[in-house]
DNA sequence: CTAGTATTAGAACGAACGTTCGATAAAGTA
DNA sequence: TACTTTATCGAACGTTCGTTCTAATACTAG
């Protein structure tokens, strides 16, 4: 939009999303630490219910303060929504490299997602609960991101298809699993459900054992195959 | 809390959520048709996102006159969220009277859930999305509803474990599978991924081809099957 | 038609919202 | 030391929020 940004601004334009120079200056960290506190709170109120008082009483920082951090609410939004969704691709990215096996692979996918999921059970809620919160511009790059990842999951799928000569709708199985993983943040007791090695190895094995059928044509009325066992 | 209510509320108490009398007054069918438009703006904008000069528009309203109907936002959402979740699960309870044999009877939650969630998507993004928005008495009563749910689902899977010696977590299950299931609402689209019908069966098909295993001890690293087919 | 009740709307309430401004303090540089 | 940049704040801006008051309409029974 306006041409000339004022002073303050114009550092956090400089260090935007791709802090070039010196990977910590005192501003970013500064910055982390804000956005931290506020995922907190955009988990307990929502995107919508959360103020900006609020935020900034979590910061421990005056409300007209946190605006030299950043230019509005929705931006603020939009950092943490995009850290979080590239940190997650970006580390499956790398777990995939040493995995070669299309049904391990789909197993690597599982647990990077949980394990980024447990350990940052508020950012991901957030993601998840919030991901049409952002308008046009911002809400367009966040949804890019999320195709990729997307693409990533069916591809796995696919693939493993292909080794297995498996039959099932890629679509519905990637979206179905996506659904018992992201679901999760409204359940979660670390009590009671384990780590995310231990849910990602029951939600693989339900998954994986669920898609591994070879031509059945249409799914409708399967014939009832019980206990299949060892 | 108020001990005596002015002349409108009186009728809204009245009738309130049990309509006794007559099934179908007036005042009903208008304050029904209102939860419908305000269901449309909730699912557009979210509960707090959306205004009730938002809600007034939509239903072709004054503002003032939508208080006629119910005395604040948050019954609104209440009224909306109650009638979706108390239909939902007297239509399962109705559908299971027919059926006896255990996997059939998850099939039927299957198809029950898919098919009114896939009906009344809007709504039912409502109350999943909206699952936290009302506090205390309101929030309670919706939750004790939804309790009442996942205990019948709990119970329709361990008559399953029982009825073919299956070893799984009832927990970790249901939760994967309404994950599954209430996940929809963020990518259905009807004219790719086919009805409820289609969907409850290739869900249905995942699910119980997935937890179809006795005894195995730790879910951990279990041995790699590949496509046992038929 | 009249009386009375059910329904609607205009205007306003105080509170809270996101954002901005100008001044000020702290840190860094010469 | 003096000067520049970085970081923070109190106070206020105009707008929108949920809700309420009061008066005016539509409807129905007599």
């Amino acid at each position: 939009m306006s041409a000339s940004v004022s002073k303050p601004a114009a550092a956090a334009v400089l260090r935007g999303d791709n802090g070039a120079s010196h990977p910590e200056t005192r501003f970013d960290r500064r910055l982390a630490k804000i956005l931290g506190h506020a995922t907190e709170v955009f988990y307990e109120k929502g995107y919508e219910g959360a103020s900006m008082r609020d935020l900034s009483r979590a910061a421990g920082m005056s409300l007209a303060g946190l605006y030299y951090y950043f230019e509005s609410k929705e931006r603020l939004l939009y950092l943490i929504q995009k850290h979080s969704f590239s940190t997650i691709v970006a580390r499956l990215k790398e777990r995939l490299r040493d995995v070669s096996d299309p049904e391990q692979r789909v197993r690597v996918l599982i647990l990077n997602h949980l394990d980024y999921f447990l350990a940052n059970q508020k950012a991901m809620k957030v993601l998840s609960h919030e991901d049409d919160a952002l308008k046009n511009g911002f809400g367009a790059e966040i949804a890019a991101i999320k195709r990729g990842y997307y693409r990533i999951c069916v591809d796995l799928l696919e693939a493993l298809k292909a080794a297995k000569g498996l039959e099932f709708k890629s679509r519905t199985a990637v979206l179905s699993l996506f659904g018992m993983m992201n679901w999760i943040y409204t359940w979660h007791n670390p009590r009671v459900d384990g780590d995310a090695e231990e849910l990602a190895s029951q939600m693989a094995a339900i998954f994986l054992r669920g898609i591994c059928v070879s031509s059945s044509g249409k799914a409708g009325h399967n014939k009832k195959r019980a206990a299949v066992s060892n």
